[in-house]
DNA sequence: GTCTATATCGTGATAGAC
DNA sequence: GTCTATCACGATATAGAC
């Protein structure tokens, strides 16, 4: 509020942007990723997208970064830090195929260390390793889960395994992610295959 | 041995180029797993490579077709059907990161219900998700994991969680991707973070 | 601020010489 | 059987009109 007109307006624009892009993407859609289909979507030329993100890559690591903070804004202010929050998530995930794919196809191309989206999968990664860190031992601290278990290394199998799991369930759609993670996440506090 | 001539080594001239294809991706090179960087790599044009792949997806498709014979030939062979001889594998994966790249590109590509590696993908889960299964099984059989443990759901845990690890060792090498299938193993053997 | 038009590049695939 | 040369396409990005 406190930037000038012409510069706060541009950066309601690249929200506005985002959030259709958003729902756009979500619904399903598009196949390449690529900044034209998805100008068609939103309404706009794929040079007047481009003047408002400077590259494609700027663009879909955007786009990603405002699904985590939608997200963390929905579900985790409902259900606080928790593993219902996380399978929540991944419920969530499964009504929004365009997005899931999007992040599997970009979190590929970036790992490439010079690729501009590199550095947010990799904050991400960490930032989902310990927050799954953060869970394990709270369950470790309640007598839950045995205080043997690595916290990190558990909570990156986590990670690996919601990541992993994405990409089965777009080759096959009636996976069911969320039945996968709540396994493992009765193993890891040494309950069993019951819910 | 019982075809034509010609035709024997056009098959002969294919085998080679994959088995070239193999250790020239693994071990690294390339980035954008187009025709044009493989032919050079094995020494040939990309017209003269598209002379017997009629096309870049049969290509990759039959790369990793190869890759899953050998690997299988060689680690299966040593150690049977064993969650050793999948540690192993995985082991190996660490060796050959454009093998596990053009994997995680391709397969993410193959999503498409329409693209040419698309069955391949699909087959290959499902034939995984099934030896997991029957590993755990035996596991079952032998009193060592709890009899109450869906084995196809553990196995599709097992499937994931080595796709999701591959994607997060690309982005950091420093992942150790077999520890944390170690972890995974003993959760569902019942066992706890001893190896 | 947004458009049309275009420059430039990399891709897979093909034609045709040798 | 393998090459060089080329085509057709779709991509990102940019120039410049309005």
């Amino acid at each position: 509020m406190a930037t000038r007109g012409a510069y706060a307006k541009g950066i309601v624009k690249r929200e506005q942007i985002l959030t259709t892009a958003l729902e756009v993407i979500a619904r399903n859609g598009y196949r390449h990723a690529s900044v034209r289909e998805l100008a068609d979507a939103v309404g706009l030329s794929q040079a007047g997208l481009l003047h408002y993100f400077s590259s494609k890559e700027e663009l879909f690591t955007a786009i990603l970064r405002k699904r985590d903070e939608v997200d963390f804004a929905t579900y985790v202010a409902e259900a606080g830090r928790s593993a219902e929050a996380f399978f929540a998530v991944i419920a969530h995930n499964a009504e929004v195929p365009g997005l899931v794919r999007l992040y599997a196809q970009l979190s590929v191309e970036a790992v490439e260390a010079d690729h501009p989206a590199h550095a947010y999968f990799v904050e991400r990664s960490e930032r989902f390793r310990n927050a799954f860190a953060d869970l394990i031992r709270a369950e470790q601290a309640a007598g839950h889960t045995d205080a043997e278990l690595d916290p990190v290394l558990a909570g990156g199998l986590f990670l690996a395994a919601a990541d992993g799991l994405q990409t089965q369930w777009l080759l096959d759609p009636t996976i069911d992610m969320v039945a996968h993670l709540r396994l493992l996440w009765s193993l890891v506090t040494s309950g069993r295959t019951d819910s």
